[in-house]
DNA sequence: CAAACAAGTGAATCTTGATTCACTTGTTGT
DNA sequence: ACAACAAGTGAATCAAGATTCACTTGTTTG
């Protein structure tokens, strides 16, 4: 008898699921989770769309995968940012500038991440990545109360409300638009540079204040 | 020759139009627009589906309707609120205590209006329906900038802001699981009516101090 | 009543993507 | 070269709903 998966097959399987979690990465990046049709994700990686199925068993699952990879970077640099600086005031500054930098610069990636519409297998990602950037206030928030920093208050309802917060002034439907998430829902006109340093200081200062009590 | 729509067949019809409306409200409120589809409308309403579509262009077109009149209601009760009171400081409270009272008691039609996942054609009644309510916190604290009540800041910003502190808060994915706008998403225990007293309290203090800049 | 037209019907059709699968191609080991 | 199996293919199928339309029923007027 014969065939045994080596090395090399191995790696070259290995090789072509990483092209296609890379082109839908890509593709999702641009045009959020509706651009990222499994036959056009199957054509950006030069395969069949069958073949996506032989390396994930649904449009779900890879999808879902796409997102886990996106929340990680995002996720890593705003909790590193919450250990950043001396007072808990300047660290939750500092969480919060990295959130409104990251958001602004890729518009169309975090309106994904936050609030675009997907099936329940991907929204239970978002669950998990709004609650990971929850929890990152929330311990911050904690911290500061014991510390005396910050005002008394209940650290998992301040944390769910500055994740709103941010979602909404810097990428949701309210967001003074910013390269444009979608051309169906808005055609405002994107934010100078200028403009943008603005947005995201007077944020900061509104979340300061909503959770410090003070200026 | 003969035949002329009189009186009795206008209004017969008009009520036909009512009902769908009705029911497909009704639809939503209990499950969300994922419930309305047209098929279940048609049942509801004890007429054949083709005539749904004797009464509105589109199943958007019927969406979008009942999108407004649920808009209607719930605008005008918080707009109202925004006048309640003495200081700008009362009235910002008593426009966060009626948001937030209206989607506790209507947990999946809050989440239907703020958050679920739609057709274009209603997500154009939905950014109206946020920057109304944005508008009208807008106002509040322009005037109440102008009387030295709140720090200087972006109106326009932080009433985006508040916006999504209060739907994060209240009706998003964070929320301290409410009746269950979905089963699907999470199965987390409801809230009694104290723990939302509570946390209504804790949303009030926290919009406050955002934008007023102090408790 | 009969003509004329509106309103209502609901099974058939269309639409949009995801998913399958019989088949072809590439690798490996004898 | 061949057997054995994995990887790749892409047209065909499926699924879930919205939408259509030839036909029936209800109203109005001469």
């Amino acid at each position: 008898m014969a065939y045994r998966p080596t090395e090399q097959t191995q790696s070259k399987k290995a090789g072509t699921r990483e092209r296609i979690l890379k082109e839908a990465r890509l593709l999702v990046t641009q045009g959020g989770f509706a651009a990222a049709a499994v036959a056009q994700v199957a054509r950006q990686s030069d395969i069949a769309t069958g073949t996506i199925y032989r390396h994930f068993p649904s449009k779900a699952e890879l999808v879902a995968e796409v997102f886990r990879h996106a929340t990680e970077f995002e996720l890593a640099a705003v909790t590193q940012a919450t250990q950043q600086g001396e007072s808990c005031r300047a660290r939750l500054l500092s969480a919060v500038e990295t959130f409104a930098d990251r958001a602004l610069r890729a518009p169309r990636l975090a309106y994904a991440l936050i609030a675009e519409p997907v099936d329940p297998l991907v929204e239970k990602e978002r669950l998990s990545y709004r609650f990971a950037y929850a929890e990152a206030f929330e311990d911050l928030i904690n911290e500061a109360m014991a510390a005396g920093e910050f005002v008394s208050q209940s650290p998992s309802i301040s944390a769910a409300a500055l994740v709103g917060m941010l979602s909404e002034a810097l990428v949701g439907p309210l967001a003074p638009q910013i390269e444009s998430y979608d051309e169906q829902i808005s055609q405002r006109e994107a934010l100078t540079e200028a403009e943008k340093r603005a947005l995201i200081e007077e944020i900061k200062a509104l979340a300061l204040r909503s959770v410090a009590g003070t200026v």
